[in-house]
DNA sequence: AATGAATGAGCCTTCATTCAT
DNA sequence: TATGAATGAAGGCTCATTCAT
């Protein structure tokens, strides 16, 4: 085998214990997953783990990393071609009400990890993976925003705005939802109302 | 000394642990906090804790649960004179703002023990701990409303809508608080436009 | 129970596992021996343990500590009462033959102990530690020879070269007993060439 | 490539393997090497070592026995030719010192891995290999102490004694030197003594 | 009621050696 | 021969909770 073969086999290897890992914590959350519960859902031995990952916390944010460039470039791709925004941002808010739907009835996901994870750690680095998420969010919210600017939906200084608040709001939701208190009806209302500030401009 | 007074020394006593407790969790939060801390915080011996409270769990629920009941007086009681509307409302979101801005300097304080132990504990009586601790935020937000419905403010079928969008953005801006995320401008900005609903309605 | 008599306990209890592991470490050396020995010897729980040492290293110095303590005693006793040097130093090389004898037999003694520890921690306080046993001997060895010069059996200004010398030789016993490589024979050409000195003398 | 050659490659990489280990052994004694060090330092692979020597052990093994038999050979080379037995011993002398003094300062060597080997190794197999080494520097001592007795410089049944005294006043030093005990003082003036011994014969 | 010593489960990490390729 | 991924035993440490006094 060459060098290059092998350090495929090496990658293929990290990316499938990511894989795994992922579901693991979206399933169990951050806090509640340890070495050995990974080591478990990967079939491979207590030390084998450490050829890849340091410890818990390198092995999330490795997750993270991985899971949030998929996230962004989904987006972009959307919003490439230009559509109608009134569409886009219905789909996009439907889009969050199904994902919140799932989390408040304990669906899988990464979310509380995440949250998890954000709570507990405070290093420079730790604050800098969490504000690269927030502005992920951020950034697909205002180009979603300007898209509708461009469109004569919204005035441009209002776009700022409006995204911090769409964003607070689902940060809310989200919140909510994992822990068991959001209802469709409130995810309704609150998108309803976040869409009709967009009618009444015109 | 009577069986009375005995058990008035013992409701003092855990009143005192809860207190001090209170300090802990809010310095440290959930995680980070062991027996160990609260023991030397309270001059107790690491047996005795256990003649006043079960478990680390049920100790945090009761200082969570004490915590609550003396928020909820407080407000009911500036509520009770029946105020006028816009000054409790600023009152109200310049309190949060505050509050928002302490946790962002990483000032003390139990809300991110209260999101540390949400996130690790799911069992039935744990998700009815937040249940109780949101619905509380929301009754508040609500009395708050009905007040300034009451002075003709706002529309009575509006005060469930805005309560619920009000208290998203404050449980939203909770968790970027206390990731680090939330700058003062942010939250003037919401807070600005969440107030300036009731002018137009006027 | 006081707080006297509590910490009476707890001071009993340290001795007792000092007295244990003293054992441990004669028969066993330092190196061969982890937390699970001590623990197993002394009939104590995993956790117990460190309760009264924080860790082997720990443990094994007040071992060497408390043992000095004695040995100093022991022999300050012996020359207080200005007895013959000639059969001061004759107990003195039999005793120190005994002990190398049963060492090269692998009689359990701390020595081994004390060149593994030597050998593999170089702080400064463990060279401290090192260099008390080498003073304590030395010292030893000189109020000894401080005796023979008093009762004109050597000149004052060879006692440290001879005190030198003794504990070279010594030293290098030492290990070879350690090894197995020091017969009986030995020991006794090397004591008497070095009685013969002081015969010289006079 | 023809069996022969094949085995004369073989021999050269077990040869150019154990060159290596004796530097990284030198450096860092024994108890702190670890196989990785050791692959690093030959660029082997971590199963190819094992092609050449079995065990850590093992390897260890042939390090000191590959030293030995360097060391005796240079020696035997020396004393061929027949030299003036008081600049032999002076030169011996001379090179101990300077062995010892870069011991005290910490000048990389085997000696002190051979020791932490020693130590924690007693199969009946790890002490006939100290006691090859024992041998070997008695051996050298009493070839020197021999070439004196021809020259008339000692009595014949001196040797024995007088290169015991030498073994063990070295062996006491090394161990000084190990732990950081020893001065130049210290040396100088035990050789001094060692060498008028001769002096005062003639 | 109160103490604090004792327990033991739980998690982490390292490393010599093996084994499939 | 050669590789390096994988193994798993071994040891370390912490901490909530129990229990004898």
């Amino acid at each position: 085998m060459t060098t290059a073969e092998l350090s495929k086999t090496r990658q293929a290897k990290k990316e499938a214990i990511l894989k795994t890992a992922t579901q693991v914590f979206s399933e169990e959350g951050f806090l509640n997953v340890n070495m050995q519960r990974i080591i478990n859902a990967c079939g491979i031995s207590r030390g084998g783990i450490y050829l890849y990952f340091q410890s818990v916390d390198e092995l999330f944010i490795e997750v993270i990393r991985s899971r949030s460039v998929r996230q962004f470039d989904l987006i972009r791709q959307e919003l490439k071609d230009k559509p109608d925004f009134d569409k886009v941002l219905t789909d996009y808010l439907t889009d969050h009400k199904k994902r919140l739907l799932g989390l408040s009835q304990g669906k899988p996901s990464l979310l509380r990890a995440m949250y998890e994870y954000s709570f507990t750690h405070n290093t420079e680095a730790d604050r800098r993976l969490k504000q690269k998420q927030v502005n992920a969010t951020r950034a697909t919210v205002q180009s979603l925003l300007n898209l509708g600017a461009e469109q004569g939906k919204l005035a441009s200084d209002q776009v700022r705005l409006l995204a911090e608040e769409l964003m607070l709001l689902i940060e809310g939701m989200n919140v909510l939802a994992l822990t068991g208190e959001l209802q469709e009806i409130q995810i309704d209302r609150q998108f309803q109302q976040f869409e009709r500030q967009f009618d009444l401009i015109n």
